[in-house]
DNA sequence: CTGAAAGCGCTTACAG
DNA sequence: CTGAAAGCGCTTACAG
């Protein structure tokens, strides 16, 4: 590997002119900084990351920690995945990815070993061990998602409540009063799941305070309970809803609008239906479903950018909740007549 | 951070002998070494990483490029990615991901600043660029997958066209004669995509070697797409089709398992079905049916192999293709009695 | 405006 | 069996 020394040779300057040339950290002759960018160039130097690293400056790496549990949903997870570092180059940053199998150990690992400068949390639940272990290392880090004790940390997630209630208030300001809600499996809501109980309570409580009955039905990932789901819905009503919204996965959304479009309820002339805190694209269901985004997106920048501002300054720990918007595609509109 | 010189302070040796101890690199009296141990990890000591990797050692870093298209399907792709990540952490290595907008610069990057020991690409295209810059970078690395040009490069996959000519030879054993493959998006044919050509050839040949019609139809990802896919192959055959290979994704198999049970075909009574190369679990279509897998784990576990291999000794430049296998569901059976 | 030198925290020949 | 010391390739005070 070329090293600082050959590019100093080249261009016929000391290391240090080349270090600050490259740098930028003090100023230089610009016929000097030519010269050593042009020796740099021609000779495929880049400062040997060790060396960087040990100088106690920074590493530019950051790890990121991806825990694919059971019914985690593959795509979804794959795009905040992408979006984290995709985030980091913005500040030339690269990302160890560190997967279930070592939690806690790899966090340990790279962060007592000098590794990294900041560590990503992705996947948080209620009671999550990498919780602890970020306030015992003491490491720059931010959490997307919000565990149960937030002390001491940094955190970043959608506001699911404000999400739980712009949907709801969404249809009752159309003059829905028959509205109910498709959740998540019901194994997701017993373990210690972040958003799904958020979602669900907020929910329940928008209705009850709005004076509609709140009708919240878990439903798991296979045609048979999608099809109990919405009977159970029906029946606890005492009529079919007119308002619906989603806050499952992708294929439970597909099938029942599979099921729905069977029956012949029409979306929206019978039926508003509302896709909410969805990482996929909804215009793309059988018909398009607006939609309250989950936003990988934003929620991974914004961690990306609280944990680079925690390696110049401290920050106060706190949560950052992304205030919820709405995408429309058509499949919300006022109930029918009775 | 603790550094080595905190443990040779409270274990009351040198630095060389903690380094000793803790690497291995020589023999220490036991006594000493249980001391080094006890105060390390008293003092949660780990050497740290940018003086590691200076001494010119192994960095313990690996690169994943792993790019995702449009048209690559996500969870597929997480599979490899964890393989990948989970086959290092067996070496004790650990990946630094990266993704699609930095494709060559990234590998440069990291490359070029000696930050991993090797590369490991994902998702490889018929015209790779990252095939070029692999051979210019002369690092240690090993595709997923084959190039074109494969010239110098180590290549690990499953082996296509075996998987086609298993498929085909298995309905043929039992008696099939009208049999017909469902393949990939049109799109995926027409841009380098890798596998998909050569198990569609394989397919073609497989058939023309045996004598029977060679019936392929690409189709996109649309229910539309997937009932004119099923029709044009029986107008195709002049019948319906008594063995079906899909070779698409699993919301295309879904869809036409769908299509087909509506249309009262029975699997495998009327008609047997075989999912090739497929990473999804065909168990939970429905019907469950037969499988070659696509086998991300053995895939990965191997590039991980090869590439620590070449962090050791020259490795020579070669293609290692991967025996398929058959997994039983039940979808299979002899064709029913014309 | 530029250079010589110290030092980051390790590993590993070189001594003893 | 163990220690003192060189050196990996940088960055950054310290001189000039």
């Amino acid at each position: 590997m070329v090293s600082i020394h050959d590019v100093a040779q080249a261009a016929g300057v000391s290391i240090s002119t080349v270090s600050y040339s490259l740098t930028g950290k003090r100023s230089i002759t610009e016929s000097t900084r030519l010269r050593v960018e042009e020796a740099a160039n021609a000779l495929g130097y880049r400062a040997n990351a060790g060396a960087r690293m040990l100088k106690g400056a920074r590493t530019n790496l950051l790890a990121l920690s991806a825990p694919l549990h059971a019914g985690t949903h593959a795509p979804a997870h794959m795009t905040f995945v992408l979006a984290v570092v995709n985030a980091a180059r913005e500040y030339d940053y690269d990302v160890v990815l560190l997967t279930q199998d070592d939690a806690t150990d790899g966090l340990r690992r790279v962060s007592q070993s000098s590794l990294v400068d900041g560590i990503v949390l992705l996947d948080v639940s209620t009671t999550d061990e990498r919780a602890d272990l970020v306030r015992e290392l003491g490491v720059p880090a931010t959490l997307v998602g919000v565990p149960a004790d937030t002390d001491g940390l940094v955190c970043v997630d959608l506001d699911f409540e404000r999400s739980a209630w712009l949907a709801v208030e969404r249809l009752l300001a159309l003059g829905h009063r028959r509205i109910a809600c498709i959740g998540q499996s019901p194994a997701i809501y017993e373990r210690g799941s972040n958003f799904p109980p958020r979602f669900r309570d907020a929910f329940i409580a928008a209705c009850e305070a709005n004076g509609v009955e709140p009708v919240f039905r878990a439903c798991a990932e296979d045609a048979g309970s999608v099809v109990r789901a919405l009977d159970d819905i029906e029946a606890q009503l005492g009529a079919a809803p007119t308002g619906l919204v989603f806050q499952s996965n992708e294929p439970v959304q597909a099938m029942a609008l599979d099921v729905l479009a069977r029956r012949g309820v029409r979306i929206p002339e019978d039926l508003s239906v509302i896709s909410a805190c969805s990482s996929f694209d909804t215009a793309h269901l059988e018909p398009a479903i607006d939609v309250i985004p989950l936003p990988a997106e934003q929620s991974c920048a914004r961690a990306i950018a609280l944990t680079m501002r925690q390696l110049e300054t401290p920050v106060e720990p706190h949560v950052e909740l992304i205030e919820p918007w709405f995408v429309e595609y058509g499949s919300v509109a006022a109930p029918p007549a009775d």
